[in-house]
DNA sequence: CTGTTAGCGCCTTCAA
DNA sequence: TTGAAGGCGCTAACAG
């Protein structure tokens, strides 16, 4: 690294113009009282030097950044798919984009999104949008908007797609097709997501006149591994489900694989419907029928709301998307009658 | 807001506690120095308080922050894809992960990376990953590597996927299934990317010992709607190409809107390959083959070198990837004869 | 063991 | 029109 290298600082640039810092710095900001020669001369400087300030020694100093920050607990489908919404939604507003995955320690840490928050708050970003957090974050000095948080509604503003509708057409395209014994792998019972869905999916049968076979309502906890175990057991049963309504993606996964491993053509012997529509979706055998959340609205949404935050205007609390449900070749009409095994 | 919300900064936590600033940081920080009692103390304060330290305020004083800083000119489909390889590979190695879109101005202002670059580095990110860079990085005071950066490897650590290879695949497996008049819709000619490709299609022509048309190489700029405009002349020539390779998956679908329009069938009349793999190449009309780019992989191995460079230890200048020809349903045999139109 | 002092890079009064 | 002084939240040296 040569003598001087590191970063230029406005240290830098007012020793070369041969002005003080302040006078660099009031060139940057636009502000006037500073004489036209000079200002020439410092932006020759800037330029020559390749200035920049600093973000972090601005927004330590002054309240606003321009910056949003989005808080995931990880970069994955989920939250990339959101992450472009956000963007797209950005764009043209004169905001910058911040995302930070904060989650060192392990899995399900509850409360990384209070410790994400209060990294970045107060400095270096002038408001947030949190992916599904696991925590109420009431008492925070920037505005937050969450999106699909996993407690449900609370206090602060929020948006979400309509989880229990999303599984009460899933549901309803069983229905349809003439399928009766329906199961669910519900996912993690302390989301509200997996609460909701589970709701959805007794709501359709109750609607259509049928019981709630308390026998076919199983724990898949959202994973895949978990989904297919169950899947085995479930499907071995005297009088098996005809057809499966997952709770996600990848229960809905596990239980193809399981139903594979039976021996159980899908969908000719056994109907299976997902929840939302992750890109593998549709390269599974056979492509998945799901209800699909729409992800990047919900990210455009969650900035918009934000935005009218900063701007110090009345924002609604909450908004809910409609989800739609994506039919693919996972589902087909109920079997005439069900053998156990074929 | 109750009084004295905004931020709980440090001084907050020395004063409930009653103890000095110093003392606090040092518990924070686990440095030695410190009486047991004073210790359990005000760590009940700051888990009370829910203090967090500032990651702003503390890399402006510290040097190390934990924190590797992925630089984007966008969240879209690539860079998300990167993201997430990105994260899979990070997690469990106590980095956290910022990544930062800093592109307020215009779409291609070049040099958006010394930017950001300036803006995050010498505090806040311990190093850096530079997504598509359109120029070189050279002198950074952090350790930075560059992902299919558009100038091609130069100075500074590089990962990418190996462009001319794929153009090959592309070329071979159409030359295969008898084309012989094969068209190539070219990127834009100041990214390396897309000269690799050309030069990979000139080869595999050469190679099969035919000679390059130039009249079938034209520009299509990446550009879905430049290319459908350049696709619709260039498959209304005489002796039209029976098949097109599009230098990516924006262009391919260009070209598919444009044989719709013209009444050609895909792949009957036309084939078509794209080169990317982008999630929408699956769910177009026909399906379309395309090159898969590793792009998880890209990014992991990129943050490998990048953690290797930040241990000290000497890394691998550059990596080069392997790309995958896809075969969907856009590509078929060459029509025995072609006749204009149809 | 604890507190005082001195900045990190920048911006904002306020004087000169 | 310009510069000097102070402080944002924190940590690293020292002094007590």
């Amino acid at each position: 690294m040569r003598p001087g290298a590191g970063r230029v600082t406005i240290a830098d640039v007012a020793r070369a113009a041969g002005v003080s810092i302040p006078t660099v710095s009031k060139v940057i900001n636009q502000r006037d009282g500073v004489a036209p020669a000079t200002i020439v001369r410092v932006q020759e400087v800037v330029a020559q030097l390749g200035y920049e300030t600093s973000l972090v020694a601005r927004s330590l100093r002054s309240s606003r950044t321009g910056v949003v920050g989005i808080l995931v607990p990880e970069f994955e489908p989920f939250s990339t798919e959101l992450l472009r919404g956000i963007s797209s939604a950005t764009t043209g507003t004169g905001y910058e984009l911040l995302a930070y995955a904060g989650l060192v320690t392990g899995a399900d840490q509850p409360g990384w999104e209070r410790r994400s928050l209060s990294r970045l708050s107060g400095t270096l970003i002038d408001g947030a949008i949190v992916v599904t957090p696991t925590t109420a974050l009431s008492s925070s000095s920037i505005p937050v908007v969450a999106i699909d948080p996993h407690t449900g509604p609370e206090g602060h503003a929020t948006v979400d797609a309509d989880n229990e509708d999303g599984a009460v057409q899933a549901v309803e395209h069983l229905l349809a097709l003439g399928h009766t014994r329906i199961a669910h792998l519900r996912g993690r019972p302390d989301l509200a997501s997996a609460q909701l869905r589970e709701a959805g999916y007794r709501r359709a049968l109750v609607t259509a006149g049928l019981p709630v076979d308390e026998g076919l309502v199983r724990d898949g906890g959202y994973q895949e591994d978990r989904s297919a175990a169950v899947a085995r057991d479930l499907l071995t049963i005297p009088d098996r489900p005809t057809a499966v309504f997952a709770a996600n993606d990848s229960s809905a996964v596990g239980v193809l694989r399981a139903a594979a491993e039976l021996g159980l053509r899908v969908p000719e012997d056994l109907s299976v419907v997902g929840f939302d529509d992750v890109p593998q979706a549709s390269t599974t055998t056979p492509p998945l029928t799901t209800v699909a959340q729409p992800l990047a609205e919900l990210g455009s949404r969650a900035v918009e709301m934000l935005l009218t935050m900063l701007r110090g205007e009345p924002a609604s609390d909450h908004v809910r998307l409609p989800t739609t449900l994506r039919v693919r070749r996972s589902t087909g009409p109920s079997p005439a009658r069900v053998t156990p095994g074929a």
